[in-house]
DNA sequence: CGGAATCCGATAAGATACTG
DNA sequence: CAGTATCTTATCGGATTCCG
C-alpha cells in the first residue's frame, strides 16, 4: 500500500479564504486524498483535521452517489472498507489545479484588497 | 453602452447540480456579467432571476472589498452605479472557464450517476 | 434608482454519544 | 474499524417592507 497520509497536508489551506470550491467543503481534499491510490475511513480522518466522522460519511456518500468514488467494503474482522476516486471523480483534478494556480497567482492580491477593506471601512 | 443583458443567459445553469463554485451562490454569474463591461445595479437583477436587493448587494459588497470588482456612483438624479470588473476579477474567469468546460464534458456523466443511485438505492 | 432594515426558513456543519 | 443517531449551532439565501 500507499505511504500514510501527511496529517499537515492542508495546514495553509483554510477553506473559508478560497474563492474557489469543489463540492461542499470537503470534497476536494477528500479527492486529493484519494489522488495516489485508494484509502480507508481512517486514513482520511487524519488530514482533515477534526472532521468529524458523520460528516465525512455525509461528503463519502454524497460523491459515491456522484459517481466520483466508489465504496468497497471487505467482510473481514476487523471490518475494512475502502473508497477509490472513479475515472469521473479523477476528472475533476483538472478543474481543481486550475483553481489551486489561481490561488497561488492572486489569493494574496485578493487577501490584501480585503485588510484594505477592513482597515479602510468604518 | 453595451446590449442589455439575456435575462435568460443563465437558464440551464441550476447551481445546486454544479459541483464546482466561485466564491458564494451569485459570484460567478455576476462575472459573466460583467466580462464584456461595467453595468448598473438593475442591469444585473434581470438575469439574476429571482435575485433580492438584499442578497444582490451582500454579494456585490463581498467581492468589492476582496478586489475583484469596483463600485462607482454617479451624482445625478436619479441615481446611477457601476460596478466593474477588475483584473483581479477578471482573472477568475480562467478557472471558471476550465470548470464549465469540466461540466460540458462529465456532468451528464454526473447526473447519471445520480439518477441511478436515486433508483436503485432504497 | 439603488439600495437598507428586519425577519424567517432551510441547510450545512459540528458536538456528543453509542453500536455491529 | 467504520460507522449511526441525536441534538445544537451557524450561515446562507430569501421575503417583505421601507427610504434618500
Amino acid at each position: 500500500m500507499a505511504d500514510p497520509l501527511d496529517p499537515d497536508m492542508f495546514t495553509g489551506c483554510p477553506p473559508h479564504l478560497a474563492p474557489i470550491r469543489v463540492g461542499d467543503k470537503w470534497t476536494a481534499k477528500i479527492i486529493r486524498c484519494l489522488e495516489p491510490g485508494p484509502r480507508r475511513f481512517t486514513e482520511l480522518q487524519a488530514p482533515l483535521r477534526g472532521i468529524t466522522p458523520k460528516v465525512l460519511t455525509e461528503s463519502l456518500r454524497a460523491m459515491e452517489r456522484d459517481g466520483l468514488l466508489t465504496r468497497t467494503a471487505y467482510q473481514e474482522i476487523p471490518p475494512r472498507v475502502e473508497y477509490e476516486l472513479t475515472d469521473l471523480g479523477r476528472s475533476l483534478i483538472e478543474p481543481m489545479n486550475a483553481g489551486c494556480e489561481w490561488s497561488r497567482k492572486h489569493l494574496a492580491e485578493l487577501l490584501q484588497a480585503r485588510e484594505t477593506w477592513y482597515a479602510t471601512t468604518p
